[in-house]
DNA sequence: TTGTAGGCGTTATCAG
DNA sequence: CTGATAACGCCTACAA
C-alpha cells in the first residue's frame, strides 16, 4: 500500500470513511471515544491527509503565492521572512516566483502561481500593478471567488486588490528635513526603479521636503537609479562633478546608499565630512557599513505579516482597508553638519 | 459558471471529455483538426486546467519544496534565485519554508512542505540532515515513490538523499595558503554554525591549510560564530586581545567578514595593514565593503540550478551522483602582505 | 480516432 | 451520532 488513506483507517476502525473524515477535522458531531480511537489509529498508521484531494473538493489550497521582484534585495528578503512566518502560523504554504525586477515577468509569475491555484497573491514591490485587473480568468478561484492580490508599497484601488505600504513620501520628506536642519542646502537624490510607486513616492517626498525647507529643487540633483549597489556607486561620480556640489544625498534605498558609501571611500570623499548620506529601508547591513548608515526604518517583517493578514482577511470576505505604516529615521554616522559655507 | 472545465469545453465542442483531455496534452492519437478546434475553444473560453485535479490523479504536483535556513542571508538568497529560475523553466513551482537556522524548525518545515505534496525537496544549508531518514511516511509520494531530498553544501549518502556542494575544505585551505604566502603566520578563523557540514568542512580546510603551510594550529585562534554579521563584529575584540595577535583572519562567510570589517573600522584597526580579512561566498556586497573584501567565490546560482537538476533527475529515476563544485579566490583589498616581523 | 467508465482521496449532503 | 452517496476536475485503461 503506497499511501494510507482515510478508507484504510475506516476499514481498520470498523467505521465509515466519513466518520474518519469527521474525526480528523474535529467535527462536533462525533463521539469523543470514536474520535480518540480513530486519531490514535491514524497516528499509528502514519496517516497524512492529502492536501490535494482536500483542495479539489474545498476549492482552497491553503497556499499563498508570492511574487518577489528579487530575493537578493535585503528589503525583499526581510519582508518575505515576515510573510513566511505569518503564513506558516496561519497554516498556509507559500508558493514563490521571482519577477527579476521585470514588469512583464511579474505578471507571468503571477499567472503561474495562480495556475497552481494559490488562494491569494502577495506582490512584493510591484512595478506593473495596473495589469492585475487583466489577469484573465486566472484569478478565478475554484470556489467561485477571485483571488485577492495584495500589493506591497503600491497603493492601488481596484476591487480585489489590496495594499500595504509605508508612508514613503512622508519618510523621504522627513529625511530631507533632517539634512536641512544639519545645514545642507544642496541635497541630491538617487532615484529608484521607474514604474515602482515607492520610487515615485520617495521622489515626491524628496521634493516636498525641499519645499518645506525652502530649498530650490534642481533637476540635475536627481540622479537615475534602480535601487541597486551599482547605482550608488555610479552616482558618486556624477555628484562630484556637479556645480554647485551637493553636500548631502538621499538614496532610494540602502543598497544604493551602500554603493555610494563604497565609492566615496574609494575616491577619498569623506563621509559625512564632505558628504552626508541617507539610505532607506534600514536593512541589517546598514548598521555595518563604514561609516554606519543613517537611514529610514521600514517595518519590513511587520509589513510582510500585515500583507498576509490582509490577504486572509480578504479571503474571509472581511473588509481589508489599505494599510499605511510609518517609518522612523535611524540616525547613524553617515550624516553630519554641513561644513561648507554657503556661497549661494 | 464559476470555472470552465474540461466538460464545458467538451459539451461545446460536441465531443467527449476525454477527447478534450487528450487534445490539451498533445496526445498522439487525436486528429489535428479536432485538436485545433478544441484548443481554440479552450483558449477562447479562458480555460485553465486544474493543477489540483491533475495532481490528484497523477500523483505529482509539479512543485518542489525548498527549505531555506534564512532568505535574509545573501548566500541563501542567491542560491534560491538559481533554484527558482531552473525550477520555473522546467515547469515546476516552488513551495518555500524557512527554518530560521534552527534544526528542529528545519524538519518541521520539511514536513509541512511534504504534506503539501511537493515532488521533491531542496534544503539550502541543512543543519540536521540525519533526520531526513526519519521523516515518517511524509516523504511517501502518492505515486508510490519517495520524494528525493537534495541537500546543499551537505554531503550525505543515504538512499533518496542527494547533494550539491562546494569543495569547502579545499577552498578554505587555499585561502589559508594565500594568507600564508602573504607572510602571515598567525591566522585566526571565525567559525560557522555548529551542525552545518559546511562549517565543519571549512574548519577542516583551515586546519589543513595551516598544516600544508607548516603553521601551528592554536585552539584559541578559532572563534565561535554562526555566520552572521554580529559574529564578525564580536570576533574583533577577541582578536585584539590575543597573544600573539593574529595578523589575518579567515571567516566562515562574507557576512561575518563584513561585520569584522565594520568593527575594525570603528576600532581604528587598519585593514589590511594591521589585519588581513578573507570572507567566503563572494556575495555581491563583498565588492562594496571598505575595503573591498577578498573572498572565496561560490557559484551560488549554479549550485541552485544544479540542485534542481539533481532533483528532477532523481524524480525521473535517473542516477544523480553528488555534485561537487569548486570555488576561486577573489582577490580584493582586504588582504595584504604581513607587516609584522615574526618574533615567534 | 473517439467514447465510456472507473477512480484519485476528501468533503459534504443527505438520510438513518 | 453515523453511514451511504455524490461530487471536485481530470486522466487512462478499455472498449468501440
Amino acid at each position: 500500500m503506497t499511501h494510507v488513506s482515510i478508507v484504510d483507517i475506516a476499514r481498520l476502525a470498523q467505521v465509515s470513511p466519513s466518520t474518519v473524515s469527521r474525526a480528523l477535522q474535529n467535527h462536533p458531531r462525533i463521539s469523543p471515544e470514536r474520535r480518540a480511537e480513530i486519531l490514535a489509529l491514524a497516528e499509528q498508521l502514519g496517516y497524512r491527509p492529502s492536501q490535494v484531494a482536500r483542495s479539489l473538493v474545498t476549492g482552497q489550497t491553503h497556499t499563498i503565492g508570492v511574487v518577489a521582484s528579487d530575493v537578493t534585495d535585503p528589503f525583499v528578503a526581510e519582508v518575505l521572512k515576515g510573510v513566511e512566518s505569518a503564513a506558516r502560523s496561519a497554516g498556509y504554504g507559500l508558493l514563490i516566483a521571482m519577477s527579476n525586477r521585470d514588469p512583464s515577468q511579474e505578471i507571468t509569475a503571477a499567472t503561474v502561481l495562480l495556475d497552481h491555484q494559490v488562494d491569494g497573491l502577495i506582490v512584493i514591490s510591484s512595478r506593473a500593478p495596473d495589469r492585475y485587473r487583466q489577469l484573465p480568468r486566472a484569478r478565478e478561484n475554484a470556489a467561485g471567488g477571485v483571488a485577492p492580490v495584495v500589493l506591497l508599497n503600491h497603493d492601488f484601488s481596484e476591487a480585489g486588490v489590496y495594499s500595504v505600504r509605508m508612508d514613503n513620501a512622508g519618510a523621504a520628506s522627513a529625511a530631507v528635513t533632517l539634512l536641512s536642519q544639519l545645514g545642507h542646502r544642496h541635497i541630491a537624490f538617487v532615484a529608484g526603479p521607474g514604474g515602482g510607486q515607492s520610487s515615485h513616492a520617495r521622489l515626491a517626498g524628496y521634493l516636498q521636503g525641499l519645499a518645506a525647507n525652502h530649498l530650490t529643487p534642481l533637476p540635475e540633483l536627481i540622479l537615475q537609479g534602480a535601487g541597486m549597489l551599482e547605482d550608488g556607486w555610479e552616482a558618486l561620480t556624477a555628484l562630484q562633478t556637479m556645480q554647485p556640489r551637493p553636500t548631502a544625498v538621499l538614496c532610494y534605498n540602502d543598497l544604493a546608499a551602500i554603493g555610494l558609501l563604497a565609492a566615496a571611500a574609494r575616491s577619498g570623499v569623506s563621509v559625512p565630512d564632505a558628504l552626508s548620506v541617507v539610505g532607506f529601508d534600514n536593512v541589517p547591513l546598514s548598521a555595518y557599513t563604514v561609516p554606519a548608515l543613517t537611514t529610514v526604518e521600514q517595518p519590513k517583517a511587520a509589513m510582510g505579516q500585515a500583507a498576509v493578514r490582509t490577504c486572509l482577511r480578504a479571503l474571509a470576505g472581511e473588509p481589508a482597508p489599505p494599510i499605511v505604516m510609518s517609518g522612523q529615521i535611524v540616525l547613524r554616522a553617515s550624516t553630519g553638519v554641513c561644513r561648507l559655507s554657503d556661497r549661494a
